[in-house]
DNA sequence: ATTTAGATCCTCT
DNA sequence: GAGGATCTAAATG
């Protein structure tokens, strides 16, 4: 059954075994004035739970901030970093397990024109190459913090082809995790340019990971 | 081609 | 008061 929304028990899964099968999905988001806009999931990282030193819900610091990540599978954390940028993840495991998935990277495929306007006339395979460029480019803010990708109107998740190929590396600007930061825990679709750290070019298994 | 600096502000100590 | 799950433009080799 293609292109139907994903439901609660897709994401009642551990965050390092939801991450690899978020690639290929649909994330869909609709706009206020009703446009569709959607992409192709292909990059996401793994933030493991209370003893991921790299998560914000490390040694089980609960604060304001972090709390959707307490919330039901399937809800969205939406958070704000470096001054700017907003990041989309999606819950997992279960309630009151702090476990997430980041989006890291999806490959626009409904609403071009509206994500050029959003993300001001950059090249199209940077639209949504990164997780605070896929956050501008699809209108994701504080607005749709906590919303419940089940049910919400706004924006969910489709089921979609899956990868062929996927690779594994460490997660992206993470170094201060201690043992953590080593973890590969960051999952793509090998050979697509749409993967961030690679300029464009088809994401590959050199060092790291990325294209050279 | 690679490196650096600046933007810019919320969150937690 | 410090630093951050980032991105961009500008400077440098």
């Amino acid at each position: 059954m293609p292109d139907q929304r994903l439901a609660r028990d897709f994401f009642a899964i551990p965050a390092a075994e939801l991450a690899p099968a978020l690639l290929g999905m649909r994330l869909v988001r609709i706009l206020e004035n009703g446009t569709r806009l959607s992409g192709r999931i292909v990059e996401t990282e793994a933030y493991v739970g209370v003893k991921d030193r790299a998560s914000h819900a490390f040694n089980s610091r609960r604060t304001p901030r972090n709390e959707p990540m307490y919330a039901c599978p399937g809800t969205a954390y939406v958070y704000f970093t470096y001054g700017m940028h907003w990041c989309f993840n999606v819950v997992c495991a279960a309630i009151d397990i702090p476990e997430a998935v980041l989006i890291r990277a999806v490959q626009p495929y409904e609403g071009l024109d509206e994500m050029r306007t959003l993300r001001g006339g950059v090249r199209d395979l940077d639209l949504c190459r990164g997780p605070a460029r896929l956050c501008k480019a699809l209108a994701i803010d504080s607005a749709l913090n906590s919303a419940d990708l089940t049910n919400s109107e706004l924006l969910w998740i489709e089921s979609g082809q899956r990868p062929t190929k996927i690779a594994q590396t460490p997660r992206i600007g993470v170094a201060n995790a201690g043992p953590w930061a080593r973890r590969r825990l960051r999952f793509f679709e090998v050979g697509s340019p749409f993967v961030s750290g690679t300029k464009g070019k088809p994401a590959g298994l050199s060092r790291r990971g990325l294209a050279r």
